[in-house]
DNA sequence: AAAACCCATGCAAGGTGCTTGCATAGTAGG
DNA sequence: CCTACTATGCAAGCACCTTGCATGGGTTTT
């Protein structure tokens, strides 16, 4: 990985639809060649995928709200079973195990507070690993590229 | 917006680089019509881009963390300089203002814990709008489709 | 220092995919 | 029932992607 592919990188993540050629002129390579590293850096893992990026408020679903969940007890079964709820809810669109009080934060994308809150109550609070919640809704994204910053 | 066009964007959110053909195949059209479907929804602004999603450990900014910022006085202006903060720095991927007592949520991507103090000393506690910060660093990324769930 | 080797690169061709004109089917309104 | 409009499929022309091949730059070996 050198400086040519870090900035295929950061090309690719601003506009996936990059033709090789439009890729070629940026890199200052052919191509050929911006084909190759392409493809190299998708086998190698590096580029785990390409992602439609959809309108929030378009699409119906501009409510973003962040969760910390707490559990009720530590162990390793309920630490399995609350990956498998994460999992298994489309609702939830980033989920950490984090430091701190918190057990874990999760990120969610409803239509409305209603949805929102039958979520809370019936998805999240109704799993017996689930301890209580702390909910903050987003009232403005300011930024989300999530973008790594490969430049740095 | 009906239901083939949300299976589009089904299709294209977990897949960017779907061909026509493939994506005809999914919802059931003709490779052109997928076509004409698609440039439409990017026209009307619900494709808001496509974006490569990168390793985080390849490309060595495996450290994640989400940041609590308070600011020290609440006024216009303040507010107006910390967007422009947020979106001068690279390492933010996400920001948001939020309800409740803290008030923005910042996800970080550095490469270890000395470029995160760095960045929360040098960055973020040196711009005076800021008070205090709440620092909670990602042991695991457990989930991190930002897909929406369109099909809800 | 010379030689051998290896990897990255550019070029060109073959194949694949994308886009758009055109004709048709399906639908809603009068 | 007819008209008008939109959505659709097909096909062709065009752009793009990929890969074999030859070349060049850099590195290691002798």
């Amino acid at each position: 990985m050198d400086k040519t592919d870090r900035n295929i990188l950061a090309a690719l993540q601003n506009d996936a639809r990059l033709t090789n050629n439009e890729l070629a002129d940026i890199v200052g390579l052919s191509a050929s060649q911006c084909s190759r590293r392409r493809t190299q850096l998708e086998k190698d893992g590096v580029i785990v995928g390409y992602h439609a990026k959809l309108d929030r408020e378009k699409t119906g679903f501009g409510l973003t709200t962040i969760i910390s969940v707490t559990l009720a007890t530590h162990n390793s079964e309920n630490s399995k079973r609350i990956r498998e709820l994460f999992n298994s809810l489309p609702e939830i669109i980033e989920a950490h195990a984090m430091t701190g009080e918190m057990d874990y934060y999760i990120k969610i994308a409803t239509k409305d507070l209603k949805s929102l809150s039958s979520f809370i109550n019936d998805k999240l609070l109704a799993h017996e690993a689930v301890q209580n919640v702390k909910t903050a809704i987003s009232l403005e994204t300011l930024k989300d590229t999530q973008n790594i910053p490969v430049g740095l």
